[in-house]
DNA sequence: GTCTATATCTCGATAGAC
DNA sequence: GTCTATCGAGATATAGAC
């Protein structure tokens, strides 16, 4: 890793925006962090502006989520459809987890970004929905006691995003629980109870 | 309503830093929404500093969602368990909608005040998850296919968040489901398939 | 308790030496 | 491309008249 200037100053900016905001983030601070002498304009001969250094910020994080999600593989479809979907709900969480970055973003400055809303909306929600709506689809042909899909499909993602969110406020997962355990008992609820044999889980 | 000019100045400090972050939040800013002239430091005639200003409206709408924690009127339990949960998940929701101030100074301000983590997670949601897991397991008190009840209870808990937050980052609830139809479908989940089917136990 | 006025400081941004 | 130095704007906070 090559780590230049621009580079350093992009790491410094997102780390600070993200535990001060940017309205409580200096360009000093930035350079500080960065190496750089603080107070020194030196910033300003890669960022034009504290504006430009935030959307280059968020530009680079949307790539990597763009990139994350490409990178998604998806978990091969064994007999057991519960052990398929459990899978796949720690491949999301795991996802969430890398994208934390720019969801901390969004989070903290959808106010003062606007446009970072429809953005991250874009890119990811309504694309990564549909996917999920297809796989969920795909893996729960006939399951009973869904007859409100969609509504399923916002259940579940809540849960995802809910757990995600929940840990990264409060410091710790919801009821202490972990995210493998999580998962499992998310699929548990989606599957329903065990379709033939006895429980599997113990 | 009296609406005195430091409850004013509570009011415009909220809405500014929820929009702004404290960072981004002046306090010429708060006095001209509070309705005093912006720039003369009326504002320090009622807060020694825009630290105070920031804690007092915290502790404000911390006793604002004690209290409507206190005023959580239990759904009655009727004879199907499926429309009481029903009932009381949209409850949960309402409640967060109504503490979402609470909420949302939490996701912005925890990298700079981190306090308020501890606060918040001490007050509302021990609390309200050691309540809520006693409900759950009232209403559910047998049904089958939930082994770990906990992590139950953090996919609850989790999808009632994430639904809520969701909303709030993104302008528009996951999915496009309005409340009653996420409740529903949420409840659903839980209870699993229809009950007038028997079913063996487990 | 609100105003005008201002002290003091920090911030964003620029100029120019090297 | 980084530094020292600094400008101008705007921030927090204070002083004192009314």
């Amino acid at each position: 890793m090559p780590s230049t200037t621009r580079e350093r100053i992009l790491d410094a900016a997102l780390e600070l925006i993200q535990e001060r905001g940017f309205g409580g983030t200096t360009v000093t601070g930035i350079e500080e962090l960065a190496g750089l002498s603080p107070g020194s304009g030196s910033f300003y001969r890669h960022f034009r502006s504290k504006e430009e250094v935030f959307r280059s910020v968020f530009e680079r994080e949307l790539d990597r989520a763009r990139r994350h999600r490409e990178a998604f593989e998806r978990g091969p479809v064994t007999a057991d459809p519960r052990d398929a979907l459990t899978r796949r709900l720690l491949q999301q969480l795991d996802y969430l987890a890398r994208i934390r970055p720019l969801i901390t973003l969004l989070a903290r400055e959808h106010g003062r970004f606007p446009e970072l809303t429809r953005t991250v909306r874009s890119a990811l929600l309504d694309q990564g929905i549909a996917e999920e709506a297809d796989h969920l689809a795909r893996d729960l042909p006939g399951a009973p006691g869904h007859d409100d899909p969609h509504a399923l499909l916002a259940v579940v993602v809540s849960a995802l995003t809910g757990y995600h969110l929940s840990s990264e406020f409060f410091g710790r997962p919801p009821a202490g629980i972990d995210p493998a355990r999580f998962a499992t008992a998310l699929a548990a609820l989606i599957t329903g109870p065990p379709q033939e044999a006895s429980r599997t889980d113990g």
